[in-house]
RNA sequence: GGUCUCUUGACCGAGUGGCUAGGUGCCGGUCUGCAAAACCGUUUACUCCAGUUCGAAUCUGGGAGAGACCUCCA
């Protein structure tokens, strides 16, 4: 264990804490994951990143962290009770899949771009279509206790009534009952709920419904915020360290996992909620409803017309990390080629610290600049602070490369654990600038062969044999026609 | 409408009551046959108004603008 104070914003009391784990050694650490019911963009990214370096700094730290997080396979309803349609199954009717079917390949591409993005992966990833005993276990608690009603054959939860009798209900977003109820918009179909704010724990499925199961109240399906009480629950006990997610889930979405899971079980499932800001576009939050997400995919690829070219997975997670996670982050295409020089310089200078020339001296503190950095990252995961730190270290390893700066073994030795345990373990940074080789040797080849050409047209037949014997050599084979040469790889 | 947040230089983006954040760009330099790359140096700042203070971009009050949540949302 390393010895060092992790500090970390608590959105339940808008204060910076210091971190101390409810066990000794070990963490348990629930962080909201996406809808599974299409691609994921941009803000999926920054909040699989934010809790990516919560959970690596956590490791780091020494403490043994089990990271779960769920896909929403089932169960978000569109539109409040009024529509009952469900997410995943909408999109499967309108792609005429089954539902399993779009949840797994939203899944998979949702992993593989998070995988790209170098974002290790969860302790645990439970889907919420296997959960729904524990989910049905968890509306039949908070019947038992008399928090919750059945209507219709669904059953809601009795907001006003725990708000009375057991916590007042908003206590993570901060606001009073009155106040919600003052502001609860009055939506359609909702005569089966005593008030307006009650929300679903157990839907009773509309006929056309595919997705539905066997409860005691009706072939249905589960209420949006049941899966994460219920889960988080089954893999991380009641109590745990850390619940994380993006801040448009502060409410409803949290502060009803907390009255389900005090409401159920009598204690707040986390003693930590964190919850990282938006990306913006053009000043509004990127998202699915207003139309101007851009996908992961797209970022990769460069297809999309906000794009002006195509972005590694290291440029995204750089650029995202260039920002404090409580900030909101404007999206455009002038930071994001920032951030891509700017990480190539911290990589440039990652790999000349082997070479540096020793001396009897250090001019410059490496120990306290590593310190400064690592404790940036401690102080609420200030990324922002440690990259700028790495910088000031970087402009040190080429001052000494140039020999207007000093250092000694120690501190050289010193800075090549530090500094990369730095950038590939905490911030997760990967040099993998492979980039697509085939462009390149296309490339290469056309250019080659033109400069043959050329040499074949001034009869310096010297020049192009010299050319073919050594493509031959690479296991290129050259075959010359009446329309110029081409050639084949092989290998 | 209610609750809350934000407003920093060409751009992105940190931050604290007094000391140049950092990156990118621009400009200058080193290097170079020329260029590019690389490296070094430099530059522009805190939305407005009033107040507290020896001193405020940082605290207080007010104005303007933007955004988030209040509905599924990372």
């Amino acid at each position: 264990m390393i010895n060092k104070e992790l500090k970390l914003y608590n959105t339940l009391t808008n204060k910076k804490e210091k971190f101390e784990p409810i066990n000794k050694d070990r963490v348990g650490m629930y962080v909201c994951g996406p809808t599974v019911y299409g691609e994921a963009h941009l803000g999926h990214a920054r909040s699989a990143i934010t809790f990516d370096i919560v959970f690596r700094t956590l490791k780091y730290l020494g403490y043994n962290v089990r990271y779960v997080r769920n896909f929403t396979d089932v169960g978000h309803l569109v539109n409040d009770a009024d529509s009952g349609d469900d997410k995943v199954e909408k999109q499967a009717s309108k792609e005429n899949k089954e539902p399993q079917e779009v949840a797994q390949y939203y899944e998979a591409k949702y992993l593989w771009a998070m995988d790209n993005l170098n974002c290790l992966r969860p302790s645990i990833q439970p889907l919420a279509s296997g959960h729904i005993i524990e989910q049905i276990d968890l509306v039949k608690a908070l019947l038992d206790k008399g928090l919750a009603y059945i209507s219709e054959g669904s059953v809601y939860f009795d907001v006003e009534k725990y708000d009375k009798t057991v916590k007042p209900y908003g206590i993570l977003s901060h606001r009073t009952l009155e106040n919600t109820k003052d502001n609860s918009r009055t939506l359609s179909g909702q005569e089966e709920k005593h008030n307006p704010f009650d929300f679903a724990l157990w839907k009773k499925a509309p006929k056309e419904h595919i997705m539905k199961w066997q409860s005691p109240w009706s072939e249905g399906f589960p209420g949006w915020h049941l899966e994460c009480s219920a889960m988080s629950r089954k893999y991380l006990g009641q109590e745990f360290d850390i619940h994380g997610g993006g801040m448009d889930l502060i409410f409803p979405h949290h502060d009803c996992e907390i009255a389900q899971s005090v409401g159920a079980y009598g204690n707040m499932p986390a003693k930590y909620w964190l919850h990282n800001n938006m990306i913006t576009i053009e000043g509004r939050k990127m998202g699915k409803s207003y139309n101007n997400f851009i996908t992961i995919t797209e970022m990769f690829s460069g297809e999309h017309h906000l794009l002006q070219k195509a972005y590694n997975p290291m440029t995204i997670r750089f650029f995202m990390l260039m920002a404090h996670y409580r900030s909101t982050l404007d999206f455009s295409n002038d930071a994001l080629i920032a951030a891509e020089k700017g990480l190539n310089r911290l990589f440039e200078a990652k790999d000349k610290i082997n070479s540096l020339p020793e001396s009897k001296e250090s001019s410059f503190d490496a120990k306290k600049l590593i310190d400064d950095t690592i404790n940036a990252v401690l102080d609420d995961f200030n990324t922002p602070i440690a990259i700028a730190t790495l910088f000031e270290i970087a402009k040190h390893i080429n001052s000494v490369m140039d020999k207007k700066e000093t250092i000694t073994k120690e501190d050289k030795d010193f800075l090549q654990t530090n500094f990369n345990d730095i950038i590939d373990n905490i911030l997760g940074l990967k040099n993998d600038n492979k980039g697509n080789n085939e462009d390149v040797i296309k490339g290469l080849m056309s250019l080659v062969l033109d400069m043959r050409k050329h040499a074949r047209e001034n009869k310096d037949y010297q020049t192009s044999d010299q050319i073919r014997d050594a493509l031959q050599e690479l296991g290129i084979e050259i075959k010359d026609s009446k329309d110029g040469a081409q050639w084949r790889l092989n290998k």
